[in-house]
RNA sequence: GGCGAGGUAGCUCAGCUGGUUAGAGCGCAGGAUUCAUAAUCCUGAGGUCGAGAGUUCAAGUCUCUCUCUCGCUACCA
């Protein structure tokens, strides 16, 4: 397959630059990127392979307010921090840019613009909430509330991060500007919106049929079943207008008269980052930027996580197309989630490995956690990484079956041919035949599954050459045989030391380090990927020391790294109080004792409980967002704090009258704010 | 509730367009071996392929129903 077109360009997901990088993204968008960009380039294939920060939208202008700096201080930090990290698991993009550049910035204005002036874009008025106070519209993140689900008071316009439910800011409860605190205002403003509806006919033949105006583009066997699933639901369901543009001082201005207070949405702005990134790349190497992006004989690869499917397979083709003249993506290996010890990676509650921290408690074993991460890579499913299965991957597999094969080779070599490779006398048994197949066939079923992006399965034959050079050196018995016979010895050893320099070869993409320096010990240094499936090292070739290649990993390093997770001082957000309040305010409220008596599930609504509670001097319904975590015959008998006089509303077709105070936990559950004993149904709370 | 992806040996996972006794790595048990980081190699135990029904000469692999997990989406006061 790749032999058939001129170059390659690769992807991966820019980080948003307001957090350090974990695991997760690894194992997502990088590693495999990283592991396949190394594999083309060792076959010196034409492949360039771009990243860099995405640095725009709400939520880095939200984190500078918090912390009281500027978005560029939050997005230079973490520029910075951001690529130490990728350095430090030797991911190497042949470029990082950042989307804050002024480069970007103008190429993304003028992609706009010609969008534009072709007809792409809708302009709609909307109402939108507007802060009275600092006199600019707020998106949808600089709008807080209480969550109408479950009742977290610091819910997001577009999300509570609490419960994790998605959001429309006229949902929130009392609403607040986060810039001012002051109650927002509806007010009109007038947004470009992209009416992807206008898309779906050729989309679908794209994603379907692999068909581009009406001619072959790529196999669409070879995309991953669930990223087909996902985009084939979203056409399937209809595509909706999508605002390209949104009310915020903080990304690129939309280069438009009038226009002042508006940018480019991020969705629009950070894949052309893709763009500019290889335009950036391209002028540092002096050479032609666009048969990268407009050559048929391209094929353009988008390495990702599941999160980000839907604008890569159909936003982003949907903004190429629609300009003319770019070429769309080939394949889009979008990976699924990576857990961790029995739990998702969440940020704010400090579950994650963090791959800064990775590398400053493990210096130099960068190849360690690239090794585990590839190993369980979650292609197709989600996946989980514990710190046990990583120390049992490492000694059991880096360091008994690649760690020591190696060392006893060269031990091996040291002391019966004195640290020389030996000649081999080109007699060579049955047994060695099957085992120089192996090493001329691995080459080719490694890169195979690499081209597949199947890199667990490249890496298992990798090391299945390994495995089988140990299995060689224990039925052949070297150790034995030099008693009698020098020179079958010396075939046994030259033809081992020929598979471990193979090995290096085609396990270089996974363990760039520890590749290097076996092949340095070997002379085999800087081998083409086409080099290997024979003998590489010459006889005669005096080896170079190599001291043991992995250190295992204790129970101890196990329990510490273990220890760390959760436990970060002040990583829960505190929040901040409310704006003070009165007591006539507060008596405007009437919270009574009451008890629910009946409870059901709401049909047709996961998350809402229908209850009937007893309040002493009535009985009334009322609708809570609280199924998920409660079953209705545990909520009935209990006593609960209930908010007896809010406006009723209907939900779902019930008219609830009232509300159910809950506490939110840490952990993301709630709990009943329930009333000391002895409290009874009517009682007043004041 | 709708849609998508999953549910395969103790664990982590492969199984392409349906076809001999369902596989790998790790773990476990027994054995071999000592060149090597107490490493390696061999053998084995042996899983109703989430549940049920159907199509077929033949189903983990197709169809339907149910169930659980994850994601998107709706409901959320």
């Amino acid at each position: 397959m790749s032999a058939t077109l001129a170059r390659t360009l690769v992807t991966s997901a820019l980080p948003y630059a307001n957090g350090p990088i974990h695991i997760g993204h690894i194992a997502g968008a990088y590693l495999p990127a990283d592991v396949y960009v190394r594999y083309l380039r060792l076959r010196k294939q034409d492949v360039v392979w771009v990243c860099g920060s995405d640095e725009h939208g709400a939520a880095i202008t939200l984190r500078a307010r918090k912390e009281g700096t500027t978005p560029r201080a939050i997005v230079d930090r973490y520029h910075e921090e951001m690529q130490e990290a990728f350095a430090g698991l030797d991911i190497a993009f042949d470029h990082y840019d950042r989307t804050s550049s002024p480069d970007h910035h103008r190429f993304a204005q003028e992609y706009f613009l010609t969008l534009l002036d072709q007809g792409a874009f809708t302009q709609e008025t909307r109402q939108q909430f507007f802060d009275p106070v600092e006199k600019q519209f707020l998106a949808d993140r600089y709008v807080q509330g209480g969550c109408p689900k479950c009742g977290h008071d610091k819910a997001y316009g577009d999300q509570c991060e609490k419960c994790g439910s998605a959001l429309s800011p006229e949902e929130l409860i009392d609403p607040k500007s986060t810039l001012s605190g002051a109650t927002p205002e509806w007010r009109e403003t007038t947004l470009w919106y992209l009416p992807m509806d206008r898309h779906e006919d050729w989309l679908r033949e794209y994603l379907e049929q692999g068909q581009l105006d009406g001619a072959p583009h790529h196999d669409p066997k070879t995309w991953k079943a669930h990223v087909i699933g996902q985009c084939k639901s979203w056409v399937d369901g209809g595509l909706q207008s999508r605002a390209m543009t949104r009310d915020l001082d903080w990304g690129v201005p939309v280069p438009v008269e009038g226009a002042d207070g508006k940018v480019l949405y991020v969705w629009l702005d950070a894949p052309l980052g893709y763009i500019t990134a290889t335009k950036n790349w391209a002028e540092k190497k002096g050479v032609d930027w666009e048969p990268y992006w407009k050559d048929a004989d391209t094929r353009l690869v988008h390495f990702i996580g599941k999160d980000n499917i839907v604008f890569h397979c159909i936003i982003f083709p949907i903004l190429l197309k629609e300009h003319g003249g770019y070429l769309l993506p080939h394949n889009v290996p979008a990976n699924e989630f990576m857990n961790l010890e029995g739990d998702k990676i969440s940020t704010s509650r400090n579950w994650a490995v963090w791959a800064k921290e990775y590398i400053d408690d493990f210096p130099g074993r960068s190849d360690e956690m690239r090794y585990v991460l590839a190993s369980i890579m979650p292609e197709q499913k989600d996946a989980e990484f514990t710190w046990e299965d990583f120390q049992s991957r490492v000694n059991n597999e880096l360091a008994d079956v690649l760690g020591n094969f190696v060392n006893r080779v060269i031990v091996l070599t040291s002391k019966y041919f004195g640290g020389k490779v030996p000649a081999a006398s080109g007699n060579w048994t049955e047994t060695d035949l099957g085992l120089r197949d192996l090493m001329a066939s691995t080459p080719g079923s490694v890169g195979d599954s690499i081209e597949k992006y199947r890199f667990r399965d490249a890496l298992q034959h990798a090391m299945g050459l390994v495995r089988a050079g140990n299995k060689y050196l224990t039925e052949e018995e070297p150790w034995k045989v030099i008693k009698s016979d020098e020179q079958r010895t010396a075939d046994i050893l030259n033809l081992a030391l020929q598979v471990t320099a193979n090995a290096a070869i085609v396990l270089s993409p996974f363990l760039p380090r520890t590749s290097e320096r076996i092949a340095s010990a070997l002379g085999t240094a800087h081998l083409p990927w086409d080099a290997a499936g024979g003998d590489l090292v010459p006889a005669g070739q005096p080896l170079g020391s190599l001291p043991i290649l992995f250190d295992k990993v204790t129970d101890e390093q196990v329990e510490e790294q273990r220890s760390k997770l959760g436990h970060a001082e002040g990583m829960r957000e505190v929040e901040a109080e409310k704006a003070q309040t009165t007591f006539d305010d507060f008596q405007a409220i009437d919270l009574r004792v009451a008890e629910v008596i009946a409870a059901e599930k709401v049909k047709g609504a996961d998350k809402l409980l229908q209850l009937t509670v007893r309040t002493g001097y009535d009985e009334r319904t009322v609708v809570s967002g609280i199924a998920e975590h409660f079953a209705p015959e545990d909520v009935v008998g209990r006593k609960v704090t209930l908010l007896a006089n809010l406006a009723p509303r209907k939900i779902r077709g019930v008219v609830s009258q009232g509300m159910v105070l809950m506490a939110s936990t840490e952990d993301g559950g709630l709990r009943f704010v329930t009333p000391e004993e002895g409290a009874e149904p009517g009682d007043i709370i004041r």
